[in-house]
DNA sequence: GGTTGCAGTATTGTCGGACAATACTACCAT
DNA sequence: ATGGTAGTATTGTCCGACAATACTGCAACC
């Protein structure tokens, strides 16, 4: 048999230019909060027509690498922030039928690492952070204190002072959104119960307590599978594909 | 002070488009493996130009959610696969100065917890898999050595039968691909130790001892530390920009 | 000094249309 | 059935156009 020939792949030209932008990016040459030159003129320097340039301008947009400031008309280098890049693993993850049993499964085993690091490497402003997103037992609103329960994860994290612990995290918390929402508003002991085991975490990792932080946090995930299947939530089934950043505590009015 | 207006945020209709079309896809209108109508056709549908659609395909086409299967002219629906996905991460993790510290850190946390399941679940095919990935102590391209020794952690993942976990490793192998390779190239016991430690974990995985599986792991990831340490690399400093997928196994030479 | 108004320019978003290259299709000849 | 051939459909790329709007500089005004 003669040497099996290659499917010689040539890329069409917005993907070139898609790749000549993406390399400057990452190798610095365009800094993030730099700006990228018009269209017209990236299309004379690179020699195509605006309308190429404009195809690989939406591949990095929708990448997180462009981005355009509010109300301003040229693009700005930027480097990808965690709920964007989470909501593609999202999708995919949904996609790709993932069960509830398994983004559960997966937590259980991140997340009693992280209580552990978190209270390892407690600092003040961590352990205040964490303080400030502790679930309201009383507050009526269900999405919110879904949200909040998602947000605590997210102080422990970053207690824990790993930036590719909370990005791997993220979407989990993304997908349990909406079966968070569900359990909170079927089981109605949930939220004490949550705000319980939180606050237990909490001071194990307020007293660097890294055992302590680290059991708690094993039961507080446990004790959310009992909800679920409290809830009626099969874990066995696929996650509901809910809208992307939905769990997203909306923190609202950058001042600016 | 007044209530603060809510900056109202008109979309371009190539955004719009966009989101259409991944509506449809996520909520399974369409779904993976249909092909999508042609460029024309879903401008005359939607009530736009052309031009404006391509710009909404390039953006889905780079979440990965289309594809065109080689030598076809339509668009086919398609779900994200793990490297595509992955690899978004990866350059996201890149651009924020992800440490080697802080990678390695995460797979400490993850890994022996994947083995401990591995150990659990493992079935015949899933241990004849981790069997085929084994480090080729004797083999001279470093390079290979290195992206067998990720291989060898998919499997892993791929025998605790848990795709999320899958995807959630996978920008972690990306991104200590580098490391690994200069690893390996510097340090010449490392291959003969991460194969002793391969070996070591398949032996637990295979007769299910779920506490070997994980403490073994545990120690070969500590080991990867000290390789790292001895090859002069800086735990403290932002990874290296690996070009992306460089770790995949090449099973072709791509002549060009 | 700082703000406001205004004209002129630059830039994006969208459109219309064009054309070459090539994948697909249907039909015909062997 | 196989192979060839012509015609059609579709993409990749180009050209050009135009309205809407962000930016700039400058003059006028409090």
């Amino acid at each position: 048999m003669t040497e099996p020939f290659v499917p010689l792949k040539l890329e069409p030209a917005y993907r070139k230019v898609a790749a000549v932008l993406t390399a400057r990016i990452t190798e610095g040459t365009l800094q993030p909060g730099e700006r990228l030159p018009a269209e017209l003129e990236l299309a004379r320097q690179l020699g195509v027509h605006r309308s190429t340039i404009r195809e690989a301008l939406r591949e990095l947009e929708s990448g997180g690498l462009l981005r355009r400031e509010r109300g301003s008309k040229l693009m700005m280098v930027t480097r990808p922030d965690r709920l964007a890049i989470a909501s593609g693993v999202t999708r995919a993850l949904t996609l790709h039928q993932a069960t509830v049993a398994e983004v559960w499964e997966t937590m259980t085993l991140i997340e009693p690492e992280v209580a552990e690091l978190a209270a390892r490497r407690r600092t003040p402003e961590t352990v205040s952070g964490l303080t400030a997103t502790m679930v309201d037992a009383e507050h009526p609103d269900t999405a919110r204190a879904a949200a909040q329960a998602a947000e605590f994860f997210r102080a422990l994290a970053a207690a824990a002072a790993n930036n590719v612990l909370s990005l791997s995290q993220e979407p989990l918390l993304q997908l349990l959104g909406s079966s968070l929402v569900r359990l909170i508003e079927v089981v109605p002991q949930a939220r004490s119960r949550i705000a319980a085991a939180q606050r237990r975490i909490l001071e194990a990792v307020e007293r660097g307590d890294a055992a302590a932080a680290r059991t708690w946090c094993e039961k507080h995930i446990r004790d959310y599978r009992r909800g679920f299947e409290l809830a009626g939530i099969d874990l066995g089934l696929p996650i509901a594909a809910a809208g992307g950043a939905s769990l997203a505590l909306k923190t609202r009015s950058k001042k600016r």
